[in-house]
DNA sequence: TTATTTGCAAAGCGTTTGCATTGGG
DNA sequence: CCCAATGCAAACGCTTTGCAAATAA
C-alpha cells in the first residue's frame, strides 16, 4: 500500500539524509510531479511538467538517477521504447499491468497477491527480490469480441 | 519450451509470409543473431555483431520493429536505460527477468511456473492473457554477497 | 565555509525520416 | 513487373559531460 502525500515527503527527506544527499527544491519538485502522476514519466515528460519551475534537463537526469539509486523510483519501459520513472512502494501502491494487444490500452491490476510467489522465485535463484512488475499481454474484454485475423495494419 | 534452430527459421518464414512480409537475407541475419544471443540485444549491439553483413542501422530498427509487431521478438529494458530485443516463445524458451539493482544486469529466470497464475489473473479481470512478462527488481546473487550499507558510492 | 547541486553550453549517441535504388515474389 | 525493403544522408531528440556559479548544511 501507499502512504499519504505528507508522509511520503517526510520519508523522501529521510531517505536522502540517510545517504547524505541534500534536500533541494528541485528534488522535491520532481518527487511531487511523480507523486501526482498516474503513470511513469520520462525525463522529457518531467521537463514539460516542470518547465515552470525552471529545472534544467541535465538536473532532471541527475535527480531520477539519484532517486532510483536510493530506491525511491525505478525505471520502466514505456510504450515499448522509452524509459519512464515511477515511484516505488511505499510511495505508491503497487500494481501490475495488462497491455491489450488489440486496442493498446493499459489496464492497471491492483490486489495482485504475487508478492509471495515472486519472493519464492527470487529464492530459487539466489536473488533478493524487493520489487516486482508483471506485464500481461493479451486482449481486454472488449477486444476479445472484436478479434480479427489477417495481415497486420501497415 | 523453445524449438530447434532449423524449425525456428521455418517458423519465422511462416510468420512473415502470413503477414505478407518478405523473407530477406537481412531479416534472417537479425533473426539468427538473436537466436545465438544469450541475452537481449539492442540495435547498436546488433549493428556491431552484424557489421560484416553490411546491414544499415535504419534497417535494423525497421526489422526489430517488424519482428516485435508480429510477435517474434519483444522489447526489454536493459541496464536500466537501453532497449534490447529478445526472441519470444516458441523461438526461445519462455523465461522471466530479474533486473539487478546493483549492477543492472538482467538475469534470466527459467522454470517459472507462472502461466497458470497469470491466466487466473487475466480471468479475474475478464482478460485473455497470451503472454506474460515478469520483471523482478532486486539484487542478483553476486550483488547480494557484495552488499554494503551506508552512503552510496559516489 | 565547503562540498554538493545546479545551469549552461556543447558534445555524443541513439533513433527516425525522406528519397532514390534494389530486389523479393 | 510491382511494391516492399534497403541504403544513404541528414535531421532529430534524448542523454551525458565539463565547468563555473549557486546553495544546502
Amino acid at each position: 500500500m501507499s502512504i499519504q502525500d505528507s508522509e511520503a515527503e517526510a520519508l523522501l527527506r529521510q531517505r536522502l539524509q540517510a545517504q547524505e544527499l541534500r534536500i533541494t527544491p528541485n528534488r522535491l519538485s520532481v518527487f511531487r510531479a511523480l507523486l501526482q502522476s498516474a503513470r511513469p514519466l520520462s525525463v522529457p515528460e518531467l521537463a514539460q511538467r516542470l518547465q515552470a519551475d525552471g529545472l534544467s534537463v541535465p538536473t532532471l537526469y541527475r535527480i531520477v538517477e539519484v532517486f532510483s539509486a536510493i530506491g525511491v523510483t525505478h525505471p520502466v519501459l514505456v510504450d515499448h521504447q522509452s524509459v519512464g520513472y515511477e515511484l516505488r512502494e511505499p510511495f505508491r501502491t503497487h500494481h501490475d499491468h495488462l497491455v491489450c494487444s488489440g486496442c493498446g490500452r493499459v489496464v492497471d491490476l491492483y490486489n495482485c497477491d504475487l508478492t509471495d510467489v515472486m519472493a519464492q522465485l527470487g529464492r530459487d535463484n539466489q536473488c533478493r527480490v524487493n520489487f516486482h512488475q508483471v506485464e500481461l499481454h493479451g486482449l481486454c474484454a472488449e477486444c476479445t469480441a472484436a478479434k480479427t485475423s489477417g495481415p497486420l495494419p501497415r
